[in-house]
DNA sequence: TCCGTCGTTGGAAGCGCTTACATTTCTGTT
DNA sequence: AACAGAAATGTAAGCGCTTCCAACGACGGA
């Protein structure tokens, strides 16, 4: 059970027990031919006895790669950031690699951070709300092979999004179908690229059936701005609200609750991402598939790095995931989706 | 906006332009003292001009260190994971070091990536459900800084827990004071420690009631799950059933509504984690500080690190974080805690 | 004026690995 | 039996950085 500092055992050991110089080690650990079949057997055995691990520093600094991959999102607070790191995570260990996270918060120093990062990667993804477009430049300028994630494009860097606008426009003229009209738009446009595309959509939407479009209500991610939001902004007496994420618009429901108002019957209330608490509080919302957003964003970056030895890419790679209205209580309409 | 590839510049680069030896750009770059203030303006700003980015490999070579932390944890899909994994992540990087994750999910080679990132990292956490205790013995061998989470004591290795058996022991005890008798517990106490302790102290109370112990019927984490092992359990007619996590509970929770049954009228529910879809769910449930289990576990990795230099302790701590009991309406209580 | 010091800086030896290239050892051929 | 060529292995040069140790001036006291 240990205790004394122990230095990890190097290829050198591995070499003099074997009876073979270092090279010969470093071959028959990894290169599939190159080897006589018995010395290989052997240095395995003896690389297996004592343990041996390869350095990875040394490795990396050698072969000039980590052998791992980065991924840059705001916070991981609510399901969805988590489930878009799950799905780069699972593809990414499946090709060997490892996955370094950072979280940028509200954190200071973010953008050293990133840098810091790009340091110990052979690619990186990076996602919305995060950092400044010039911190993308300046990394992309390095050759560093990066993928953007649920933000606008920078250059010629490869961007994966949901589909934001379209979605809106659907959800925005579902809630005109069903009569409502005084519908207000809950969340900051400015704080994310994603926002910005969903209050697009509604706007498109609003102007399209001829209705003047509210300026939108900022707020922040969480349940509790999205109560304190919505109680000021329900004096103002809408007949709907839509809500930049599912956690605003349960906020903006207790605040309702609060408020004596029922949903949907004063009031019709929309989310987005459909979290899991969504389905029980019957909101209505859009679900967007999370993990496919992170794996296609690392199956991408594989690709830049090379790993699948594809054809380069040179131009810059766009794609817009789809996404699915789900339909329950909130907003008014009859059917209800249930919890699934 | 690049394209070319492009080797990133090194020491020597700095060096050479700033006309000095690359033991001067080092030193210039990190120490306190040991250069002249004009020299080291000089090489400060050289280093700015050229963007200079030490080499991580490099330094990690020399230095013996990676400045990285890991964490190995099941999976990231509830919400109960991505917490830890914050707090985890947010003391870390305060501290200034990187973040390696690790999801062993079902994944076959787990016990290889394990021992992969324990080379990659300066100390790494270990979750419950991931990897046997003999990983641990190993890694915990070669002397690489350790602590655990939710999962029993191995060794000499630091442990941090919640307190899962006398919160079961209450919330059975508190069941039993609504009057139910013939209670279920649904999970599988030999999947995962943490079940593992909730059903002792389930065993505990009831047992300490004088009333007989049921088996645990064993059910996966997820809703689906528990939505399909609480169809046949709720055919034996239980009073109340006590799951293993609140994703289990959910999944039950639905079985009941499709067996026509009421919770908490004919079936008193309950759950364990307290995440979000339990409060919108009204499930009683118990709940516990993910963050700050993952916080604690950083900050302790960090004190065997070395990096708070503080005494070197021999001994292994353990520390059995507290949890609290939420009594919402699916338990039968009179009161309802609503979705705070 | 000489010498011991201290503050600065450079030289160079690694850190552990990969890999190009050189060398040795087998093959099989003629 | 001699030799070309292939197969196996060894040698050594880095990869980019940190840091020990030596070298070098400049400075102050004797």
């Amino acid at each position: 059970m240990s205790g004394r500092e122990r230095r990890p055992v190097t290829i050198y050991e591995v070499a003099d027990r074997a009876g073979v110089s270092i090279a010969t080690v470093s071959r028959a650990l990894r290169d599939s031919g190159l080897v006589a079949p018995a010395t290989r057997r052997r240095v395995q055995q003896v690389a297996e006895e004592l343990r041996f691990r390869p350095s990875r520093a040394g490795r990396a600094l050698a072969e000039g790669q980590h052998a791992a991959n980065g991924i840059v999102f705001p916070d991981l607070s609510g399901p969805y950031y988590a489930e878009v790191v799950l799905g780069y995570e699972e593809v990414v260990a499946e090709l060997g690699r490892s996955v370094l996270i950072l979280a940028t918060n509200g954190r200071a120093k973010a953008e050293d951070a990133v840098h810091e990062l790009a340091g110990r990667v052979d690619g990186m993804v990076i996602m919305g709300r995060t950092v400044g477009d010039h911190v993308v430049v300046r990394i992309a300028d390095t050759g560093l092979p990066l993928v953007l994630l649920a933000r606008p494009p920078v250059g010629l860097v490869d961007t994966v999004t949901a589909d934001n606008e379209s979605s809106a426009r659907d959800l925005t003229a579902h809630l005109l179908g069903h009569g409502h009209r005084r519908i207000a738009f809950l969340g900051d446009p400015d704080e994310s690229p994603d926002v910005a595309g969903r209050y697009t959509g509604f706007r498109e939407a609003m102007t399209g059936g001829g209705y003047p479009v509210p300026v939108a209500t900022p707020c922040a991610f969480d349940v509790r701005s999205g109560y304190a939001a919505a109680k000021d902004l329900l004096r103002t007496r809408p007949d709907a609200v839509v809500c930049a994420n599912d956690e605003v618009a349960l906020g903006a429901l207790r605040a309702a609750e609060d408020l004596g108002l029922s949903v949907p019957g004063d009031l019709a209330l929309t989310g987005w991402d459909d979290i899991m608490a969504a389905g029980y509080a019957r909101l209505t919302t859009v679900h967007q598939s999370m993990r496919e957003l992170g794996a296609t964003a690392a199956r991408w970056l594989d690709e830049r790095i090379g790993g699948a030895k594809t054809v380069t890419q040179t131009l810059a790679r766009r794609e817009v995931l789809p996404t699915r209205l789900v339909i329950r209580a909130s907003c008014g309409s009859h059917t209800d989706g249930g919890t699934t």
